[in-house]
DNA sequence: AGTTAAACCTGGTTGC
DNA sequence: TGCAACCAGGTTTAAC
């Protein structure tokens, strides 16, 4: 579930309230996607710092371990279940609590049935292993220094569709299937579109449209399916207003042509195929 | 190098 | 009712 909005939702519904506290504890539980990377007495007495977002990855700074190699930081991801909770008195933990990081004013909790998320340290954001994992990792959406020529430069020459493309954030991050979809479908563009083959006046449009779909999922709290909270447990709205995800089978907003839905790269993919050409 | 498929997991829904 | 098959927000690895 969580791309780009629901992760940004989280980090500034924690923004703020990790001001001053301190790791007492952490509580591991069934194994997720990547080893911790450290052992979790080494974080007792670390200093949390402000939450950083890098596409779908949040970095938690820790400072001045009881242990000297407590500095540095974990590195979060949501996978496609995972939720992080901000508890002033955390209940004991259930069956798909799979993290705790038990400070001094509360617990930050992450929860995640599927248990494709992951929290690891590193010693720096710029660093390995945190730095490998956002090597490979594309331009932010907002980043103003992407443009519509930056964006049709870096698809030249691409056959995949640009859905994939889209998802794949080797080119920009932040967009998964429920974004990728509805940015296209704001654009006008057809999902299977060989990315290459994009104008550069097309590619402004997707940009102007990633844009903005993202931006009003923010405004939104994010997109809940089944799992997604903020920080402190509102689900997100965007899924009533979505123009074409799992809107299969019923008619285009704009023109009442009945939504596709096809498989795309293991995905599910829904356009208009009036509007998107 | 670029693209595509499969794998990682659990739970809910659908269909026989 | 029971059970198998299929589907779900993402990333990583392996295999064309």
């Amino acid at each position: 579930m969580p791309e780009l909005p629901e992760v940004e939702v989280t980090r500034r519904g924690l923004a703020g309230r990790l001001r001053g506290v301190t790791v007492c504890a952490v509580r591991l539980g069934k194994p997720l996607r990547w080893p911790l990377g450290i052992a979790p007495q080494a974080l007792q007495g670390a200093a949390v710092g402000e939450p950083q977002r890098r596409g779908k990855y949040l970095w938690l700074p820790l400072a001045g371990g009881a242990q000297p190699q407590g500095r540095g930081g974990l590195l979060l991801h949501l996978g496609m279940s995972g939720a992080l909770a901000w508890l002033e008195a955390a209940p004991p933990p259930g069956p798909h609590d799979h993290f705790d990081l038990v400070t001094t004013h509360g617990t930050l909790r992450l929860t995640d049935p599927r248990r494709f998320g992951a929290v690891q340290w590193s010693p720096a954001i710029d660093a390995p292993p945190a730095a490998a994992r956002l090597a490979t990792l594309g331009r932010e959406p907002f980043d103003p220094a992407l443009s519509a020529a930056t964006l049709h430069a870096a698809l030249r020459g691409r056959s995949s569709p640009i859905k994939s493309v889209l998802l794949g954030g080797r080119v920009v991050v932040g967009a998964g299937n429920i974004y990728a979809c509805e940015a296209l479908y704001a654009a006008g563009i057809a999902p299977r579109t060989p990315a290459g083959r994009l104008s550069r006046q097309r590619c402004a449009r997707l940009l102007a449209a990633l844009r903005s779909t993202l931006a009003r999922a923010l405004e939104l709290g994010g997109s809940t399916l089944r799992d997604f909270h903020d920080a402190h447990g509102a689900a997100g709205a965007f899924q009533h207003e979505a123009a074409v995800y799992g809107r299969a089978g019923q008619p285009c907003r704009r023109c009442g042509t009945p939504i596709r839905r096809a498989m795309q790269g293991q995905r599910a993919t829904y356009w208009c195929p009036a509007c998107q050409r």
